[in-house]
DNA sequence: ATGGTAGACGCTCTA
C-alpha cells in the first residue's frame, strides 16, 4: 500500500498537477492533502474520482483545509475532535481504513517571535494533539499521523542549521513539542528508515530555494510501532516541485510503502 | 535594504 502526503497549497490551482502526477506514478493508494485553501464544496473531487479515490474533505474558505482521498475506500470519517484549538480551524481529518486508523493534520505555521499569538496557538495545537493522539493510541495499534508538522526536528532535517537559528518552524520551543509527540508512540518513518539521508520537503518560494535545494523537512509520516515495521520504502518526490510550470507547491509529496 | 513569491480575496492576510 502506498501512502502519501502533500501539501498542495490550493488544490484548485493544483489540480492538474496534482492528477498528472497521480496519473504518472505507481498507484498511490491514499493520499493525504494539506493547505487545500477553498471551501469543502469547491473541491475537485471528480477528477480524483475519476481515479478511482474515495474523498473526504475537512475544509474552508480561504485558509487550511485537509482531505484523505482513498483507493480503498474509508469509514468513521472524523471532522470534529471536540478539543476547541482542535476544531478552531479546519486542520484535522481522520479515517479508518481497513484496520488502520489515518490522520491528517496540517500544523499551524505560527511565528519566529514566540510572543506572537500564534506561536502560543501553535504550542497548545500540539498539546491538544498529543492528548488526542496518545488516546488513539491506547486505543489503536495501527495508526499513521500524515501531514505538514511545521517543524524540522533536527540540524540534518535543514539546509543549514545556522541560517534556520530563531527562524518559524526550527525554534527550540517548537521541536520539543514535536519531539513529545514522537514521544508518545508514533515513529519518524523517513528518520527511522534513513538515519543520515539528508531530503527536504519544503521550499521557499521566494528565494526560488528549490533550485539549490535549500529546504526544510517538515512532512511527515508517523506510524505506530506496528505499521513502522511494515515500512518497506519512503522518499520525498521531487516530481512536482522541481518545476517551473504548472506552478509547484512550496512543498513536495513525500511518499510510503506499507506492506500490507 | 527587513527583501523575495504564491494564493485567495477583494484594497490584505497567510504562509
Amino acid at each position: 500500500m502506498k501512502i502519501a502526503t502533500f501539501n498542495v497549497n490550493s488544490i484548485r490551482a493544483r489540480e492538474e498537477l496534482t492528477i498528472e502526477w497521480l496519473e504518472k506514478k505507481n498507484p498511490i493508494d491514499i493520499l493525504c492533502l494539506q493547505e487545500l485553501k477553498c471551501e469543502e464544496t469547491k473541491f475537485p473531487k471528480e477528477s480524483f474520482e475519476r481515479l478511482g479515490y474515495k474523498i473526504a474533505v475537512n475544509s474552508q474558505k480561504r485558509y487550511n483545509g485537509v482531505a484523505i482521498c482513498s483507493k480503498r475506500g474509508f469509514e468513521r470519517v472524523k471532522k470534529i475532535f471536540d478539543i476547541p484549538v482542535l476544531d478552531e480551524q479546519k486542520r484535522l481529518i481522520e479515517v479508518q481504513i481497513g484496520d488502520i486508523i489515518i490522520l491528517n493534520i496540517y500544523a499551524p505555521h505560527g511565528e519566529s517571535d514566540e510572543n506572537d499569538p500564534k506561536h502560543k496557538f501553535k504550542m497548545d495545537f500540539y498539546d491538544a494533539l498529543k492528548k488526542y493522539v496518545s488516546a488513539l493510541l491506547h486505543m489503536n495499534e495501527r495508526v499513521i499521523l500524515t501531514g505538514d508538522m511545521n517543524v524540522a526536528l533536527a540540524n540534518i532535517d535543514v539546509y543549514d542549521a545556522k541560517v534556520f537559528e530563531n527562524r518559524v518552524g526550527f525554534l527550540e520551543s517548537e521541536k520539543q513539542k514535536l519531539r513529545e509527540l514522537l514521544k508518545i508512540g508514533l515513529f519518524d518513518c523517513f528518520r527511522e528508515k534513513y538515519p543520515d539521508k539528508k531530503a527536504f520537503t519544503w521550499w521557499d518560494y521566494r528565494t526560488a530555494a528549490i533550485w539549490r535545494d535549500e529546504g526544510m523537512r517538515i512532512d511527515y509520516i508517523l506510524s505506530s510501532a506496528k505499521l513502522l515495521k511494515k515500512c518497506i520504502e519512503i522518499n520525498v518526490d521531487l516530481w512536482t516541485r522541481r518545476r517551473r510550470s504548472p506552478t509547484p507547491s512550496d512543498h513536495a509529496p513525500l511518499v510510503a510503502e506499507i506492506a500490507d
